[in-house]
DNA sequence: CTACAACTTCAAGCATACTTGAAGTCAAGG
DNA sequence: CCTTGACTTCAAGTATGCTTGAAGTTGTAG
């Protein structure tokens, strides 16, 4: 399969897949004349990308858990201390939640009687 | 005060005060023979500035909510979108804690075992 | 053979919020 | 006057995950 093939079948755009190539996420397939030709394994590794993406992780560390040959262990290791991280950023967006929630309540009418900002001084 | 004070006392490094005033978030305070000297209103500026950041909102944001002379309406109302945005960062951050707790139980040996993966095509 | 689509590489651009560096100016103390 | 620290402007760099554009090559249908 050329790169068109596997960009309509997988939503993944050529474009992508040739940088994700760059980076070395992906290994470089066969060239026949210049041109990409795929395997079906490549479907499995875009959605194994697609996945750990959703789960968090950037290219970089995917890249990372890819090269490692204890898949599993490397995987479990890397999503205990990812989870910690969402664990902060959805605590995070609960203080925004609050602030925006406390802020519409709030009936001030410039900054220096604005209980949301005198509050948090 | 000139900058450097500004900057111990706020905690807004001097770098970040030019860049706030070159993208138009603070007004441009009078200058004596070329430097800022900035007056004490300066600092519920930034105040208000770090609030909204925490809140969510990019400075472009904070910007049009400070050029709109209807304060606190301007507010709400960006607020109000903020908070739908908000929720939705919540929900993708709880999938992704979902996505790696349920990572962490597989017991997979690779890609075509995992449950994660395959569950999720 | 000729189009035209699909492919190639390489470089640069996008968005955000800043930081860093270079090169020069100014203020205050001795 | 001289030094030193604080300031100035302007340009470019940082991180991430791509996209876009230019200019050229290849595959396929008619």
């Amino acid at each position: 399969m050329r790169i068109g093939e596997v960009a309509g079948k997988s939503g993944v755009p050529a474009s992508t897949l040739r940088y994700y190539e760059e980076i070395g996420l992906i290994p470089a397939p066969v060239r026949v004349s210049g041109q990409r030709h795929y395997d079906a394994g490549i479907f499995s590794i875009l959605h194994t990308i697609q996945t750990a993406q959703q789960a968090g992780f950037t290219l970089r560390e995917i890249r990372e858990m890819m090269q490692h040959d204890d898949w599993r262990s490397q995987w479990h290791q890397m999503a205990r201390e990812k989870l910690v991280d969402v664990k902060q950023a959805i605590a995070h967006y609960r203080d925004m939640q609050s602030i925006l929630e406390m802020s519409l309540q709030c009936t001030c009418s410039g900054p220096d009687d604005c209980m949301v900002l005198v509050q948090r001084r």
